[in-house]
DNA sequence: TATAATAGTTAGTTAGATAAAACTATTTAT
DNA sequence: ATAAATAGTTTTATCTAACTAACTATTATA
């Protein structure tokens, strides 16, 4: 079989496997948020401190969009902004204790998972499957 | 640093990379269609003659969701149904030939995205990411 | 100082995806 | 032959995510 088409269907059930795995995350202990909110929660403890603006141009999405997004996030208490004391018109972006709690259990999720792979996987297989993966995503 | 941590950061980019790899697709010539209804097209085109109720129990979705969604596309002449003689509560799924064009199109997209990874992986690379991946990806 | 630009918000809208429930048409089973 | 089951549709409703455009507050600039 052709080997552009094998890697086709690789990557297709790749996606698939994200995917399935994006849905299970969303129905256990992190029930009730959006994958969308997940992502605002990790970009925002990522980068502490982010303002809406810089989300939006990360994001690539209106400003608007973001702000709702955070307001939400702000409601249910899981994100905070602190004004800029230097530019009144700047809010900083932070987790809060629950929204901290928020990110633990998807990294827990996370290393669940992969503690599977890794039980499936023999540990040159893991190495290879790292190193050859971040050549991949390092590409655009 | 521990590799368990790694690998999570792995699957991170990986997921990242494929996202975007999704965005593009959706903003160059498949412009104007959502993720799910290309992953519809591609269905039908995978199981052709596929009933509404199987493409339902196929994505864990209710009928009357599958039945909006084709009924779209139906309207977008991308894809026909036909009825069954034989039983006429049936009804067969087919793609037109507009729906076969977007099919290619998506297709050559994934070619070409594939290529570029063949262009920065040797042969080896290859054959242990299809194979590595595979592996993972039987697992659920 | 008056005007531009910038950060963020708000109101209103749209499209997509989903569901539940009631429905039609058809087939199967009693 | 009547009742039950099945395939698909329609209606109604909800939620998410996004957009535009008009707005406020603040800062920078000419």
């Amino acid at each position: 079989m052709n080997q552009e088409l094998e890697l086709v269907e690789t990557i297709d059930k790749l996606s698939e496997f994200i995917e399935k795995f994006q849905t299970q995350l969303l129905s256990g202990d992190l029930n009730g948020y959006t994958l969308r909110q997940l992502y605002y929660i990790e970009l925002i403890n990522k980068h502490e401190n982010i303002s809406v603006s810089e989300l939006a141009k990360m994001l690539d999405v209106k400003k608007s969009t973001i702000s709702i997004a955070i307001n939400q996030l702000i409601t249910r208490e899981i994100v905070t902004k602190i004004q800029s004391t230097t530019d009144k018109r700047f809010y900083f972006l932070q987790l809060t204790p629950q929204g901290k709690d928020i990110m633990k259990i998807h990294m827990k999720v996370h290393k669940n998972a992969i503690k599977q792979i890794i039980n499936i996987l023999n540990q040159k297989e893991v190495e290879n499957f790292i190193k050859i993966a971040n050549k991949i995503t390092i590409f655009k």
